[in-house]
DNA sequence: TCATGGCGA
DNA sequence: TCACGTCGCCATGAT
């Protein structure tokens, strides 16, 4: 459980260590020298070669550990460390050791696919294309799409004209263009999700452990490494098939247990907006609720097209929304946008009043804070230069929401941990993805589990809304059942 | 090593 | 006016 900072195999701190600095300051990176320089008076130098280098360490080590303690109190995170960071280690731990089941001859199956599929794909691009050249080039596909073909430009990067996903679309009305599209879903399936996932099974349990790293994100999410598996396809058919490669042992079923819409239910809580709390409280639609509020109609009267667009409106909001984010991501005007904004802030005043307020405070105290009372320092609230400025807002906005879910599901985890031991259960949390946790159960304990960790992770932290945990069961990742627990 | 592009919540 | 929704990880090509 030792945890490198800084370089290599020099100036190691102890993982503790590292998890109080994180709760100090998620962003903040230390090596051993700034710690010394900070917290250890006089000043001491440390040669890891020296003969007594050990002993040095541990006392620095006490002494800054003593320090960084009081701190963590004075500051209100030492429950944050305590209480939530500090035990979640094993529950970490104990996934990372036990990884996730792996069905390597689907992954072959899949990979072998999909590269039919991209030769089909690289002939009729060539074809199209009158030549051959690299598709995976964004330089050389540019000088066939732009030069040779003529297509119109549409965005430049700082390198050339763009041809991202965004703007190929605009322009697939050409074969090439929808067939390039098609390449590159493709491509990135195959070297990203099959080919190496297949690489990192372990010889040994046949399982794929990936690494949780609890230290990295500014808002207090975990991030997954080596593989990262909080990103396997979902969205789409095709890719939703690298899901069926995750598997469940022979007498087992993976558990799927999902928090619907939380950082909403937390935007409902922490802004107290009373028609956003009484939406979540009456089980609402939420989305449909919105785009009721937003456009003025009657709740059966909301087309699923005035849905969706609500819902990219509630996206908006948790990030931070500016008007021109909000068209692009929907495709409007920006003046469109802006309408729709105003119209939002107008139904949820309250809503408003707390985003504004996020910010004000943000720059009043020089930091926002979660649930737990992280915190994430933003200097930049009080920037000349407007990008850093508005930048810095929308993440004033964003990580309080953003970061209490986080708490809240890292709460949650321990309680399931703890549960499933005293409960006696072979049950076995595997994976924590955001606002879903996956877990390994034996059929026999699948009913007593599912209920388990649908109770723990609702009940973990009474907001003024409930929170909703939806459970689904299945032999994989992909094809799951949901689990109706009045059965 | 950086930029681009793309996958997830 | 500006520049343009949050947080990540990773593959690829160009430098």
């Amino acid at each position: 459980m030792l945890h490198l900072l800084g370089a290599e195999g020099q100036n190691a701190i102890s993982f503790d260590l590292e998890l109080a600095l994180y709760c100090l300051d998620p962003e903040k990176r230390w090596d051993l020298q700034s710690l010394c320089h900070n917290f250890q008076k006089p000043q001491t130098t440390l040669d890891p070669k020296e003969p007594g280098y050990h002993a040095v360490y541990l006392r620095i080590f006490k002494n800054v550990m003593a320090e960084i303690k009081q701190e963590l109190k004075d500051k209100g995170l030492w429950n944050l460390y305590q209480d939530l960071e500090l035990p979640l280690v094993t529950a970490l731990a104990q996934m990372e050791a036990y990884g996730i089941l792996v069905d390597p001859t689907k992954l072959t199956d899949i990979s072998l696919e999909l590269e039919g599929t991209m030769e089909k794909l690289t002939e009729t691009i060539y074809a199209e294309a009158g030549e051959e050249f690299n598709i995976n080039s964004p330089k050389q596909l540019g000088v066939i799409l732009f030069d040779k073909l003529g297509l119109p430009v549409l965005k430049r990067t700082k390198t050339g004209p763009s041809t991202s996903a965004e703007v190929l679309e605009e322009l697939s009305d050409h074969p090439i263009v929808a067939s390039v599209l098609e390449y590159r879903q493709v491509a990135k399936l195959k070297s990203t999700y099959t080919d190496s996932l297949a690489d990192l099974i372990s010889p040994e349990t046949k399982r794929i452990h990936s690494t949780f790293n609890q230290t990295v994100t500014a808002t207090g999410r975990l991030s997954s490494t080596h593989p990262n598996l909080q990103n396997i396809p979902v969205r789409t058919k095709e890719g939703r098939r690298i899901r069926e490669a995750f598997v469940a042992p022979e007498g087992h079923v993976l558990l799927m247990a999902d928090y619907s819409q939380i950082e909403l239910r937390l935007l409902a809580h922490l802004s107290g907006d009373p028609i956003l709390t009484d939406a979540f409280r009456s089980g609402q639609d939420i989305h449909a609720q919105t785009a009721a509020e937003v456009f003025g109609l009657a709740l059966d009267e909301v087309t699923d097209e005035e849905r969706s667009a609500a819902k990219a409106i509630n996206f908006g909001i948790i990030y931070g929304i500016s008007s021109f984010g909000l068209a692009k991501g929907i495709n409007l005007t920006r003046a469109q946008a802006q309408e729709y904004i105003d119209s939002y802030f107008l139904r949820y005043p309250m809503v408003k009043a707390y985003l504004d307020g996020l910010v004000e405070l943000g720059k009043k105290e020089g930091y926002v804070q979660t649930l737990s009372g992280r915190r994430r320092y933003l200097p930049n609230l009080k920037s000349r230069n407007y990008a850093l400025r508005s930048f810095a807002a929308r993440t004033a906005m964003n990580t309080p929401i953003q970061g209490s879910a986080a708490d809240i599901i890292k709460l949650a985890m321990l309680k399931v941990y703890q549960a499933l031991k005293d409960a006696g259960l072979k049950t076995r949390m595997l994976l924590q993805v955001h606002d879903e946790l996956v877990l390994e159960t034996p059929l026999e304990e699948l009913d007593v589990a599912a209920r388990l960790v649908k109770r723990e992770m609702e009940e973990v932290y009474p907001l003024d809304v409930p929170l909703k945990v939806g459970v689904s069961y299945g032999p994989n990742w992909r094809d799951v059942q949901s689990f109706d627990y009045k059965e």
